[in-house]
DNA sequence: CCATGAACCTGGTCGC
DNA sequence: TGCGACCAGGTTCATG
């Protein structure tokens, strides 16, 4: 599913739109996708929530109210986008419904999606690292923590706790673009190569915001389908047996971390 | 503390 | 065409 450059393009595309518009209600039509409150007690048409602000927290979309949050989390298969034509769709899960009469509305296929309600960002944010394009994230950062543990890297960037944001897709992007094998140990890596992971991260992101990211099966940020293309940029992901665009040695598929994960041999070291 | 695998769900694809 | 096995962008929990 979406990662944190999928889940930006979901929230720029929402912000000029629904910032103002008034939840009347929340109706959800499988009862897992709602968390943790009662929407019926949270939203009704007696005292409807303006929207004051979207933004993205790790993962999340973030749905800012006067006194509470609204956390939407996408999972691996979920959609959150503005309608106006009043069609659910067969895998809608929750129905936002607005003063405008026009519709919020959350897919997901598999279910796994879920739509929390807090006081603020506190939950999140002790549950979470740092934002990787954020201030705090610095070559320093990295590489003071990195040295600070022994976890294999990939399993280590894929911590949410550890860095927010990224997944297997551009764990995989990044650790090629800085010529690290996937199991390496974070404290054994070189100095030289924290810094181009570091480098690599954040390149990556921005350039995959700017293509509203990487859509493989059917993610999509937008009611009318639009998706991103930065597929169209991805080096090594879903490239199995294809040549490395550096070394033109084949790139190979194996399961690290308990996900699909694709390496180029040659030119990612293990240090260990 | 860390790694692994299962669970949560549904649909798509591949091989026989 | 049909069917089973396996895979999928994520997170959480139990187990060793």
């Amino acid at each position: 599913m979406p990662e944190l450059p999928e889940v930006q393009a979901v929230v720029d595309n929402l912000k000029n739109n629904i910032i103002g518009e008034e939840i009347i209600s929340i109706t959800p039509l499988w009862d897992k996708t709602i968390k943790n409150f009662n929407p019926k007690k949270n939203f009704n048409k007696n005292s409807p929530n303006k929207i004051i602000d979207i933004t993205r927290r790790a993962k999340f979309i973030i749905l800012h109210f006067s006194d509470f949050i609204l956390a939407i989390h996408l999972r691996m298969t979920g959609k959150f986008y503005l309608s106006n034509n009043k069609i659910i769709p067969i895998y809608t899960r929750a129905v936002f419904d607005l003063t405008s009469s026009k519709q919020l509305i959350f897919e997901d296929i598999r279910k796994f999606g879920r739509i929390y309600l807090y006081k603020n960002l506190e939950t999140i944010n002790k549950a979470h690292g740092p934002e990787p394009l954020g201030k705090y994230f610095t070559p320093k950062w990295l590489i003071h923590n990195l040295k600070n543990k022994k976890r294999m890297i990939k399993s280590l960037l894929l911590d949410q706790s550890f860095l927010a944001g990224l997944g297997n897709i551009y764990v995989d992007e990044c650790l090629w673009d800085s010529g690290i094998h996937p199991i390496s140990k974070s404290n054994k890596i070189p100095y030289n190569r924290m810094k181009n992971l570091h480098e690599s991260i954040q390149t990556i992101l921005k350039k995959a915001i700017e293509h509203k990211g990487t859509t493989i099966i059917n993610f999509s940020y937008q009611q009318n389908k639009q998706t991103g293309n930065y597929a169209s940029k991805l080096n090594i992901f879903g490239k199995n047996k294809e040549p490395c665009p550096k070394c033109r040695k084949q790139i190979n598929k194996l399961k690290i971390a308990g996900r699909g994960t694709y390496i180029c041999n040659y030119c990612q070291k293990i240090f260990r």
